[in-house]
RNA sequence: CGGGGUAUAGCGCAGUCUGGUAGCGCACUCGCUUUGGGAGCGAGUGGUCGUAAGUUCGAAUCUUACUACCCCGACCA
């Protein structure tokens, strides 16, 4: 791709609506605008690095032997009717009618959907169990929509839904899932907690929570000093009860003593339990032959606030630190007059091609600007590897490497390999 | 929904108190010189001053209402 051609508006400054800093960075490194209060568009940079989640998202949950379908956004009333959900949510369910003045919502969630489809096309306990997952934009209408992407009324979710024969099998997925979320969090290169939370509004049994850990946190989480534990200090406080007189407790799990973290849930699985199902009759034949119900499991993910939380944990003074998992490309190439130079100009596009052969995503930096604005603008963006083609190329066929992590190293042109090995190696 | 704040060019801001017909930096366009840390000179483009009504000879500025957006709280993945 080629810098002059890309839609990538950065900016200077900070635009004053936003507060955090992964809302600051996505605005100035061209990520996305806002189009209403929580509710944006992904420029083509961003888009990229939400892609990038994606597909690792999409990766996991095929390996786990979860299967993905696709589900409306717009919901009709009489499914939300059935689990009584229509009453009592509140004004976060977007209601709206179609010209026929019949009553629909925007998904906030697809327990109804989903389970009205297994109801109707599954008939047996051989059948499962199934986990069924989309990858899709969903929309609350939040109280308070804040921090730019983190919390947006829009955005994008993985959800799964397993449907099994008894709660033995239920846990089984759910262990399943929480594998694959650590699969997740891991493969993107993000720190992370698993707590035990509260099930909130959606209900059912029991449920924990994937935080990745970062200052700006809108969640409190307790972990262990000394062991793998992590609690939501909800959980923990008794009434009135501050939560910095946690800090240097024992640990409930016996192992060591409490530190209070901040934290950004990212992921939360449930055990639904027959809690849908019930309601909403959904059954199989059991090896009896008797109707059984299903019991049910959910599973989310927040793809667009993985993106927000990557940044939050990933960043600098000078900008987005992209870990290289979902980096919108790997390499910059900083042509420095590639405009007057032809030698510049032809060595930077053989580089340019020769890397991308090799299945590198690289961005050449073709603009009639100096260095200067050049690696200000790769910083700002994250690109972990920049190859700078200038000066040096023309005095000695030498091009330097910085890396986004400061590394930097000069080498002959001609070396590839040390480049890459360079790059592989951060 | 309660409390606080903001709204003037794409972004950051000044001008509002004390009314006189809109300005600065960056960005953008053209030319020339530059090009290894956000370049220089010259010439330009771009704004119904959030919306509406009112006061006034005259409103970005004063009055009233409304809207949008942000922050804190409550709520929530």
């Amino acid at each position: 791709m080629l810098f002059s051609k890309l839609l990538l508006p950065t900016l200077k400054d900070a635009p004053q609506e936003a507060e955090v800093v992964s809302h600051k960075l996505m605005l100035r490194s061209g990520m996305i605008r806002k189009v209403a209060s929580g509710i944006y568009t992904w420029l083509p940079l961003g888009l990229k690095v939400l892609k990038k989640v994606e597909n690792i998202v999409r990766e996991e949950m095929d390996n786990s032997g979860a299967q993905e379908v696709f589900m409306p956004m717009v919901q009709p009333r009489e499914l939300w009717e059935e689990t009584k959900r229509w009453e009592k949510m509140g004004p976060e369910l977007l209601r709206i009618k179609d010209r026929h003045d019949r009553d629909f919502c925007l998904g906030p969630t697809h327990e109804e959907v989903i389970t009205d489809i297994i109801r109707d096309n599954v008939k047996s306990y051989r059948e499962l169990p199934l986990n069924i997952y989309q990858i899709q934009t969903k929309f609350r209408d939040e109280v308070r929509p804040r921090y730019g992407i983190m919390r947006g009324r829009e955005f994008l979710m993985k959800d799964s839904y397993s449907f099994n024969i008894d709660e033995e099998s239920l846990q089984e997925t759910y262990l399943i899932m929480r594998e694959t979320y650590k699969k997740v969090l891991e493969r993107i290169g993000l720190e992370y907690k698993i707590s035990a939370a509260d099930s909130g509004a959606i209900g059912g049994d029991s449920s924990e929570e994937f935080h990745v850990l970062a200052e700006n946190g809108e969640d409190t989480i307790a972990i262990s000093d000394s062991s793998e534990f992590a609690i939501n200090t909800e959980l923990l406080l008794k009434d009135g009860e501050d939560i910095s007189t946690l800090e240097g407790k024992p640990s409930p799990d016996g192992n060591g003593t409490i530190q209070i973290k901040k934290g950004i849930e990212v992921g939360h699985i449930f055990k639904l339990g027959k809690l849908y199902a019930e309601s909403m009759k959904a059954s199989v034949l059991n090896s009896d032959g008797n109707a059984s119900t299903l019991f049910m499991g959910c599973y989310g993910i927040g793809v667009s606030r993985l993106v927000a939380a990557a940044i939050e944990q990933n960043h600098d003074e000078k900008g987005i630190v992209w870990p290289h998992s979902i980096a919108p490309f790997d390499i910059n190439i900083i042509s420095i007059g590639y405009d007057k130079n032809k030698d510049i100009a032809k060595a930077s596009t053989d580089l340019y091609k020769e890397l991308s052969e090799m299945n590198y995503s690289v961005l050449l930096d073709d603009r009639k600007d100096g260095y200067g604005v050049k690696i200000k603008d790769s910083e700002l963006i994250g690109i972990p590897l920049n190859i700078v083609i200038g000066k040096k190329f023309t005095e000695d066929n030498e091009v330097e490497l910085i890396g986004r992590n400061g590394e930097t190293s000069t080498n002959p042109i001609t070396e590839i390999k040390t480049i890459l090995d360079f790059f592989k190696n951060k």
